[in-house]
DNA sequence: GAAAGAAATCTCAAATATAGAGATTTCCGT
DNA sequence: ACGGAAATCTCTATATTTGAGATTTCTTTC
């Protein structure tokens, strides 16, 4: 453990709430975390007031409002997520599969739209469930489309986690088949995230250099067997292009905000 | 603006990610805050390393993943929304209208689920949105079902915008609507929050002292003609009632956990 | 591909705010 | 109203933060 600054220590406050575990009592931060009372204290005061944190009754501490509304705020004014919501739940009225909106973060794939028409809950996706970098249609739905000087480090980085989801032995391999995603402008994956899914995902831009975010679709292979890969590729491309014609307007005339 | 300390002034940052601005470039928020560009860039930093803000290819910086990431771990392991998720459905499945849970933050009042089957855009009400304390059935609900040390604070706190929501003009008049609620078990009000939407709710409890929480229905006025309120009443009051016992059961055997 | 311009980070000393031990107050259930 | 736990306060030594300016790194333009 590093040498930490204050904020740090506060945030590594807010990183003790975790899947793991969402309630901790003071006594048991100041165990974990070695902060004297006062300290601990001090800092719980303006996260609380802040509204990162609530006391529960039974004493101990969990995420507080503040973080339901920041996402609300976000949700709310995210133009992709505006966007991409037609498309969801025309793809989802289509066939019974599960389609979403995966936003690429510089370093981190997270869901932040989804619609399910499967009646099977493996396929589902909620907003706010991160991604694999190394697996699934749409990690290299979007990976593929980096440019040159971002993709390299990614994908020397992620070698073995690429390896092991089968893309290839090598570098060389594995770069064989981004090119191969970025012809055809969409991506392909068999059961590589949820067994027994198949994936297909396309990127979407917004002008910018290099996709934000990517439009998957995620079907149980049984039910794929009918929708065969490149008619879905062909309807996922179309709506990516289409989600991101709209993006790329709004960055030029500037965004219609609120409302 | 108070003395702040280092902590604060850090939050003052993310306040500044609001639903009237949700980008904001270095420069703007040393014009802003008074901050030192290395002081702004060293929070800046830090915050955009632990998730709570991206910064986007313009230049700018936004609220980052961690914010949606938390959230979502909010979604998946409250009891509250798990246990309500059905009742939801079900009441949405019967009549057009919304049905929606409202969590009680101590001193805010916040949408955490809600489902939606009425075609008029007006009465949704999704996870995020802040609720108003002075008006609605959904706050009337809970105000009227805290302990007494709590309730006259609040009451006192807001009475001018009770009186102006209607409930009566004095302190006493006030008090004698929430004892009504009391004695009904279910808050009902005509278009306080939305007009011409009518709502009704009923409070969750958990075993502690105090309601946490409320089940809200809110329908288009004309469509409520037929579904008099007594009835909603009946029915948010009896889902309201089984939800609290979930609670209360999962909080005697201990919280199931994760999946 | 180089150079100018902008953006982000670094250096370092002064000063200020922070940490923590222990005392004290407030809160809560009985 | 009481007793025990929870939260906050006081106060000083000390470690940390701050900010001006220099410097590096990245980006855009030619």
């Amino acid at each position: 453990m590093a040498v930490r600054n204050s904020l740090e220590r506060v945030i590594a406050l807010l990183d003790l709430f975790s899947e793991e575990r969402l309630e901790w009592s003071p006594d048991e931060m100041m165990d974990e975390l070695g902060y004297s009372r006062p300290t601990l204290y001090r800092y719980l005061k303006t996260l609380k007031e802040a509204g990162f944190l609530t006391s529960m009754p039974s004493g101990g501490f969990t995420l507080g409002p503040r973080v339901v509304e920041m996402d609300f705020l976000m949700r709310r004014s995210d133009r992709l997520v505006a966007h991409a919501q037609p498309h969801l739940e025309m793809i989802t009225a289509a066939a019974p599969c599960t389609a979403l909106v995966v936003r690429w973060y510089g370093h981190k794939l997270l869901c932040v739209a989804s619609e399910c028409s499967s009646p099977d809950a493996q396929t589902s996706y909620p907003r706010g469930r991160p991604m694999p970098l190394a697996r699934g249609a749409v990690s290299r739905a979007i990976i593929a489309f980096l440019p040159r000087r971002k993709l390299l480090p990614i994908v020397t980085a992620n070698l073995d986690g690429l390896r092991n989801a089968g893309l290839g032995e090598d570098l060389d391999a594995v770069l064989d088949v981004f090119r191969e995603v970025r012809r055809a402008g969409y991506a392909v994956a068999h059961g590589e995230v949820t067994p027994g899914v198949i994936g297909v995902a396309a990127p979407i831009f917004d002008g910018g250099s290099g996709p934000i975010a990517a439009l998957g679709v995620t079907t149980p292979a049984n039910a794929a067997e009918r929708l065969d890969a490149a008619k879905m590729g062909e309807i996922v491309s179309r709506s990516a292009a289409e989600i991101s014609g709209h993006l790329h307007r709004d960055r030029i005339f500037g965004t219609v905000d609120t409302e």
